[in-house]
This record gives C-alpha cells, sequence and structure tokens, in this order.
DNA sequence: ATAAGCTACCTTGTTATGCAAAGTAGCTTA
DNA sequence: TAAGCTACTTTGCATAACAAGGTAGCTTAT
C-alpha cells in the first residue's frame, strides 16, 4: 500500500477545488498550495497541483499568464475559461449525489429517522 | 475522458461503503449491488463491487462464506474481520477530513454574486 | 561573497482503483 | 425452450495523486 487512502479520496477531487479556489479570483500555483494548507487539504504537495494546473490549461478549463512579482520570482496566474466554469458545477453536482449517499451509507448506525 | 468525473470521485470510497453495508450484517456481492444503488450510488456496476470484494478478502478485511440460497444460485456472504472494523473507522476519519474542507472550499461563493 | 531559506515553477515514474466487457451457471416462469 | 433474473469471476485499460527529483529568482544574515 504505497498510495494512502488519502490520495486515493482525494482523486477528482482536488481538480474541483482547483477550480473553485481560481474562480474567486485569479490565483498561481504556489498561492494554491498555501491556500488548500489553510482550507485543511493539508498533505497536498506541488508535485499534485501543477501537475493539475497543466491538465487543466490542456483541457481549456483555465488559462495562465505568467506576471512579474515585485518580491520573488515571476508567477502563473490562472482564471477560469467558460469551459471551466462548466466544469467546476458539473464537479459540485457529482460531489453532492456523491457525498449525500456515502453520509448516509456511513452514519446509519445510532441515528434517529 | 473515457472515465468519467463521477468514476474518478468514487475511488477509495465505494471501499468504505462497502465495508460499511458489510457491518451492519452479513451481506453477499449481488446484494451490495442492489443496496448501493438503493443509497443513491446508482452507476456502481459488479464489475467494480466483485474485484472490491475479493482485493479486501485478500487484505484480511472481510471473510467470505459460501451459503446455500433456497432460490437462485448459492450466496458468498462475508463480514468485517478486526483489521476490517479498524479499516472502516479509518476510512470515516479521512472521509471526514476531506468532507469539511472541500464544501467549504467550494462553498465561498454561494451566497453573493 | 556566500550561505541559508523562502518563493515559484516544472517533470518523471509508480501505483491503485473504477469499471466496461466478457464469461459461467443456477433457478423460475411462460 | 426460451427468456430473464440471480449470482459470482476475470481481464485489461484509463487516469489521478504524489514522491522525488530538478531549476531558478529574491532576501537576509553572516
Amino acid at each position: 500500500m504505497q498510495l494512502s487512502l488519502r490520495s486515493q479520496l482525494l482523486k477528482g477531487i482536488l481538480e474541483g477545488c482547483i477550480l473553485s479556489i481560481i474562480k474567486q479570483k485569479q490565483t498561481y500555483g504556489y498561492e494554491l498550495s498555501v491556500k488548500l494548507q489553510e482550507f485543511g487539504l493539508s498533505d497536498v504537495s506541488e508535485g499534485s497541483i501543477y501537475p493539475i494546473l497543466l491538465r487543466l490549461q490542456k483541457e481549456n478549463l483555465i488559462v495562465g499568464e505568467m506576471k512579474k512579482s515585485e518580491a520573488g520570482p515571476n508567477r502563473k496566474y490562472y482564471q477560469l475559461t467558460e469551459g471551466g466554469h462548466n466544469a467546476l458545477s458539473e464537479f459540485m453536482y457529482q460531489w453532492e449525489s456523491i457525498k449525500e449517499p456515502v453520509d448516509r451509507i456511513i452514519d446509519i448506525k445510532g441515528r434517529r429517522s
């Protein structure tokens, strides 16, 4: 068991989370790693994030733009395309439609009604 | 995109759900496919379920026992081992610790706009 | 200057998992 | 005899997370 249970559970989820964060405002890769950490997705490394960004870009769900940084290396800011907004909607729908059944299944025990 | 978003999201989740259902009471494969359906995990086929059962068995998280059926083919009933109970606990913990951050992330924009 | 440490990006290879698709076979009903 | 449900099994593929490696700019302390 090299890949942790957590890694498996995150499959498909990270992509949606990244789309959602980028939707709020233009964001760059390193910032994403910090934000995900803050939100509580603590073990998500850059080795996960950058490949996702490249993939999203290739699928035309986001577009990137290099910008000068006043301090430190330059940053590549991403924003959603129209396709990205659609993909995020689809993700949110699928997430809800999985979350609810799962909660019902693992909650059965000792619950009223 | 051959594999659906839904398939990706289900990774790691199905295993936990199956453990949870089996914990309630001894259950066999075909029954699981019906129950998952009823709970709302509608596209989960036997091609997913039986491989999971074999895997769980190989990892000593469940044990199976063939029993005669009064109507139809015989059934292989499974129940949790001690390792299975532990694995289920771990799953529930990881599920909660992912669900909450994700809900926070995709909920941000919900109100305004 | 130089080292240390943060910021910021990128790539490769491994591995696990869902599941489509195919197969086998028992029982029931028409 | 056929259809249709029940019930289990196996093979092969696509995909995503991420560890582990790398490059490089900027800042601060020694």
